[in-house]
DNA sequence: TCTTTGCCTTGACTTAAGTCAAAAAAAAGA
DNA sequence: TCTTTTTTTTGACTTAAGTCAAGGCAAAGA
């Protein structure tokens, strides 16, 4: 396991800072750990700091009042996360929970608005990271609205494909129930719509691991939002 | 008119700036107009700086492969957007374009790079508005998959009292097919809806004024999403 | 190995909201 | 004021996707 010095170092946000920044970062950080399941904030908490993930996974979700589930991102290892309430001094805007055992290093909120304010290498850093996420959130909007479902899981697919270098074939580093929240949509009507996009032979189906058989056909269906049917 | 020197003193963004940098900022801010209707910039337009409105309306939205439109943002006066391309040199992510005559302050991408690697407190200025983007669209996102159009609507309405400083009556500062665009619905179901929430006694509407019949019902509506029907 | 637990799939049914088309009302120009 | 144009409303119909309920499957632990 790598410590905080090490792990500090290989995240993108301080990358490229001079080594005593680096150090100065290092001292503020604090490692905490998340067994999978467990709750790192809830919404309406008070954002007093933000998380960078040293190993693991974390989902950051919304409920509604009848306990349906809206993933808004997974994060994975070097990710910073609850960023938000660190500048709006809000609280926090949406749950986050562990998803795998995770390591994470904790930054307090006072003490990085200093490092910041003296830092304007990191603060560009940190508004490229939020610019990024502003941009993600941009696509997931119009995918909810614009796109149904079958489009929204041709585009995640083919942004999976692509961001595991791999060009037929991609494995979901989440379980199905998860995706079809972060797709906005439930088990049923996901499990339903994989059938269907089989039966089409877009994609196979093997537990986790899902082979792209016609790549034209879903980058149609993803640029195409609706209707699955013919077309 | 107001020139560009009073304009950017009144932008929030710029607020409790020394008057030093804000010479610097007027320096690099060019006056643009655009008359209603006008395109400001489309997707996929090179990011070559962002905007600032000093007066009128701007609407920024994705539009489908089929033409439907999903608006993301209504800026009004002092509201800077199109930041994100600035911190992270892609294209716009989305277009924008003015629904009233407008005047719009202008920042070319490098010239304001060099300003805010200078400025820390214009940095942190600068993270405290993509942040605030952030959180809403956290809720728009939450809205669009948790809940149904009249429980959106409702929360509209009372987002927007509470804008209006009006407890009891808003008025609509843009067209209801615009709405029904920002709610990520079509006309046809605005209308449906208003007059469905009308028959129920929650509300009244007369042109682009609505008057509140029944506060803890829309709070109710707003909180519980779904179903209109009974409940 | 057996069994428990969580995850996924399938079927039958319901429903919110979209489509298409046309009329009505409001706003903008002439 | 009287068009002309845009926005809004209504009606009839279709459909994607949600709900509820029941099985099936597979990994994890006894």
């Amino acid at each position: 396991m790598k410590n905080i010095f090490e792990t500090v170092s290989a995240v993108p946000l301080f990358d490229g800072l001079p080594d005593d920044q680096l150090n100065e970062i290092r001292k503020i950080a604090v490692s905490k750990h998340f067994n999978k399941g467990e709750t790192i904030f809830s919404e309406g908490d008070p954002g007093n700091g933000f998380y960078v993930i040293a190993e693991g996974l974390v989902k950051i979700f919304k409920v509604s009042s009848e306990g349906k589930e809206q993933i808004l991102h997974i994060f994975g290892i070097g990710e910073p996360f609850g960023e938000v309430p660190v500048f709006t001094g809000q609280p926090f805007p949406a749950n986050a929970e562990a998803i795998a055992k995770s390591r994470l290093l904790f930054f307090p909120r006072e003490n990085f608005v200093d490092l910041i304010t003296a830092n304007p290498s990191l603060s560009l850093s940190m508004l490229a990271v939020l610019s990024m996420r502003l941009r993600q959130f941009t696509v997931q909007i119009e995918n909810l609205s614009l796109k149904e479902v079958p489009g929204r899981l041709a585009s995640y697919l083919l942004y999976l494909a692509d961001e595991q270098g791999k060009s037929d074939s991609v494995r979901l580093d989440i379980s199905k129930s998860q995706l079809a929240s972060l797709l906005g949509t439930i088990p049923e009507t996901l499990s339903r719509i994989f059938s269907k996009m089989t039966d089409m032979k877009l994609i196979k189906v093997d537990g986790r691991d899902i082979k792209m058989l016609d790549r034209p056909g879903l980058i149609h269906l993803s640029e195409h939002g609706k209707n699955l049917t013919t077309s």
